[in-house]
DNA sequence: CCATCCTGAACGAGCGTTCAGTCAGCGGAG
DNA sequence: CTCCGCTGACTGAACGCTCGTTCAGGATGG
């Protein structure tokens, strides 16, 4: 994202409100749309929910698509604002990188309806929305990547391609919220510590490593 | 799925007729919807590509929702036919996991778009259509635990809970469709390796195993 | 009494669904 | 062979509804 995010066009003035009633209608459109989706929730529920009218509520919006992007920016700059600090906090690549997945999977938690929607409804925005949000996307794995390029240094890992390893590694975290119901007899930490664990070393348990690819 | 699945009601009679035109619309639905969505397609787009009129349509089917639950049924179907014919067919754990791995991989390379919409509109479904479908998953999912299992039992494998290890493979080979943008440039037979490499040993090489648990 | 913010009825578009009507094909009567 | 009546599949205009969006007018406070 090289330039500046790009605000919402608003028609009222002051900037303090807009903020507060930006706010306002991103905490209500949540949990409709995590209940219900977006395209079945309509912008007359959201602006009940907001305590706003439909009016006032196009008054600090353009268009409905401008409701999910709000959603989705305050959802976005929550998890890297918890991820920086989390990852900083933890020495070794191992403990940075088991840190890393479990305040990924808490957050996860925490708003597993917001992942929900991220999932379901990204290809619903438009073109230059999208790219927006890859952009923070990217910049959540390259965390992930640089924790397993210093741990490959270090040798404690031997991921052949750090990229392609923190992309699975972060969307092996969506599991939590994406399978809910086939998850449904573990808590949190279980599933946290099963992710880590075959993160770290695969169900093989070491027996015949990279070189067996030649079997078959 | 204790009874058989219950049959879409119809209005016509000739039940070889109904089953054409059951897969006339699932193609016409198939590609609408991998374009736009569920809720973006209109049922009369999907009458048009169907080469059929409005009300043609609606004597094969009862509510548009029929279409989306043809749609799963068929995947579904194609999916655990091609899925069990791999599985039986190659010999040691290993070598049968990463087929499985490597088939799923390819049915959803093949059927991106389907798998997309299985995964963003599955919450559009009622409460029933909905058991259905996790009755298949549930399914899909014995099917790689029992590899797991027969691997654990022969010590290929050192999977603590192959219920939740078979949860996660499945889930990890969705990276695939679900995060194509950030895929973009890898392809197929690299994205399989890296997948079936981290599963069977993850990133750590086999260094510091189940114990390192404890330094935190 | 303006500036600012809010209200909610109204609008046009598009949706899923229905149904009165059309028509091809077929079997039996003349 | 022709005609008739009938069945079963199809047609598409019409219906009722809800949607996202707008805007003329009301309220409020400085």
């Amino acid at each position: 994202m090289p330039a500046a995010v790009r605000q919402i066009e608003t028609v009222v003035k002051d900037r303090a409100l807009i903020e507060r009633r930006h706010v306002q209608i991103c905490d209500a459109a949540l949990h409709l749309f995590a209940r219900k989706g977006y395209h079945l929730t309509s912008v007359r529920e959201i602006a009940q929910a907001a305590h706003l009218s439909v009016g006032a509520l196009y008054t600090y919006i353009k268009s409905k698509e401008d409701i999910l992007l709000l959603v989705y920016r305050r959802i976005l700059n929550l998890f890297q604002v918890k991820m920086s600090e989390t990852i900083v906090e933890s020495g070794d690549p191992t403990a940075q990188l088991r840190a890393g997945i479990e305040a990924t999977l808490t957050l996860y938690d925490d708003y597993h309806d917001l992942i929900l929607v991220l999932y379901q409804e990204s290809h619903t925005l438009r073109k230059e929305a999208l790219q927006q949000l890859f952009g923070v996307d990217r910049q959540y794995v390259s965390m992930f990547q640089a924790i397993i390029e210093r741990g490959n240094r270090k040798g404690h890992f031997v991921a052949e391609d750090p990229n392609l390893a923190a992309i699975m590694i972060l969307f092996l975290c969506a599991v939590w919220p994406l399978k809910r119901w086939n998850l449904k007899k573990y808590d949190l930490a279980t599933v946290s510590d099963g992710v880590v664990g075959i993160l770290l070393n695969g169900i093989g348990g070491g027996h015949g490593l990279r070189n067996d690819r030649a079997a078959d």
